[in-house]
DNA sequence: TCTGGGGTCCTAGGACCC
DNA sequence: TCTGGGGTCCTAGGACCC
């Protein structure tokens, strides 16, 4: 059996940890800029406001709820996770983190555990760490994620479900809608509505070579999946990303091409970081510029370009001169620019580089010098104390984020004194 | 009139996940 | 005035190889 253990509202549990007389208030907690909401508390989603709204539409709904809003803060949630993931990793070896709020737990080890009990105790034992979460227990992972689901939705008081039988199996099934199945997104329900399936039941009793034929070998894994027959794979070892990309919309609209390329030297900086942590090198970079296509009313643009670089590389130093040669090549003046990104492609290890015959770069003296900076940047709570040059100015293109709670589990200064 | 049988690599586009 | 930021996998078609 697998267990798919899911943190509810994570980031907004999160906030509320820390500000327990929010304990049963709506919070919501909003994107980068404060753009839109990610993530809702039971009574934000009861009064109506919707995931992915923008909180621009929503100000006087917001104030007359007295919702408590919060910028995103994803130190904090991190943080959490890493809280969360060791708890479970103490009641289980086998663990699958999956995402930052939610993981796999392997439990084909342990035959003889009353499952429920199992998952009532983990629970509770999460619960320590401030954060609640929801629990589904089920033969494959598919049916563990519609297991969890079903915990949330009609067993709360629990927050536990178990399909250890083929008729609690057809139960969840013939109560699930279609897109609440793990792989069913926006365009697959449309298609499957028009066919006249309405829940996952519906699905199971389709024809596998229909499935096959409409929804490709991923339907088919899926179908299986419904059916108690395990295809998606355990995977407890973190591979490598293959890709790297490091996007942010600016706080306000730029065209001076200078401030672009200060916020693309800071995004490129963050990307080499990731690589570096990960002992990859890229291959290619690619720089993608845009302006904001919600005002139709501005000229549009939209580039990118692809780099292919002499020699894959992870240092900073480098990476810098080919996304600065990027933005030259693509940026064009008089535009209102909203967004800039880098994407990091066709990583390698790090220990597994071609050299050129005609390179004409210092590599171990560089590398050495990424070792250095990403040290002591690492022993100042993460602040970047010290950067490149081109990463300086008067940063016109940084974030908004008017209600950033204070990093309580990793910042010493922000720890919360109790008085009693 | 009749024209083989295998393969790989690359890219764009489409689907999905959190 | 204000609308997020990351990822993965699969398929089809074209170009090429022997």
């Amino acid at each position: 059996m697998i267990a798919l253990v899911d943190c509810n509202n994570f980031y907004a549990s999160c906030e509320r940890l820390f500000q327990p007389h929010l304990a049963d208030k709506p919070v919501v907690v909003l994107s980068n800029n404060d753009g839109c909401v990610i993530a809702r508390s039971d009574e934000a989603k009861a009064i109506g406001i919707e995931m992915g709204a923008p909180a621009f539409l929503m100000e006087e709904m917001l104030r007359s709820h007295d919702v408590a809003i919060f910028s995103s803060n994803y130190t904090l949630y991190g943080s959490m996770s890493d809280r969360v993931m060791k708890t479970l990793q103490m009641h289980c070896h086998t663990v699958e983190v999956y995402s930052i709020d939610e993981a796999f737990l392997y439990l084909y080890d342990m035959p003889h555990i009353h499952y429920e009990d199992y998952a009532i105790q983990l629970r509770a034992a999460v619960k320590a760490t401030g954060i609640p979460v929801s629990i589904g227990i089920a033969p494959t992972k598919t049916l563990a994620k519609l297991a969890n689901r079903y915990a949330k939705q009609y067993k709360k008081a629990v927050g536990v479900h178990v399909l250890d039988s083929p008729a609690k199996i057809n139960e969840v099934l013939s109560c699930s809608a279609i897109d609440d199945i793990w792989g069913v997104g926006p365009q697959y329900t449309k298609m499957l509505q028009q066919h006249g399936f309405k829940t996952a039941m519906d699905l199971v009793r389709a024809p596998e070579e229909w499935v096959r034929k409409n929804m490709t070998v991923v339907g088919q894994r899926m179908l299986n999946e419904l059916k108690g027959i395990p295809c998606i794979e355990m995977e407890t070892v973190i591979a490598p990303r293959k890709n790297i990309t490091v996007a942010r919309s600016f706080g306000q609209l730029l065209s001076d091409k200078t401030d672009i390329a200060e916020a693309l030297a800071n995004y490129t900086a963050i990307a080499a970081r990731k690589l570096r942590k990960q002992h990859s090198c890229a291959r290619v970079i690619n720089v993608f510029l845009q302006t904001n296509n919600f005002r139709q009313k501005d000229p549009q643009y939209y580039r990118s370009i692809n780099l292919q670089l002499p020699v894959p590389t992870s240092s900073t130093a480098e990476l810098l001169q080919y996304a600065t040669k990027a933005l030259d090549l693509i940026y064009r003046p008089h535009y209102n620019f909203k967004k800039i990104g880098i994407i990091l492609m066709e990583l390698a290890p790090d220990n597994q580089v071609q050299s050129g015959l005609f390179d004409q770069v210092n590599r171990p003296r560089d590398q050495r010098l990424m070792t250095a900076l990403d040290a002591i940047n690492r022993s100042w709570d993460g602040k970047e104390l010290v950067k490149f040059g081109r990463q300086s100015g008067n940063r016109r293109w940084k974030l908004r984020q008017e209600k950033l709670s204070p990093c309580y589990t990793t910042r010493l200064q922000d720890v919360l004194t109790i008085n009693i």
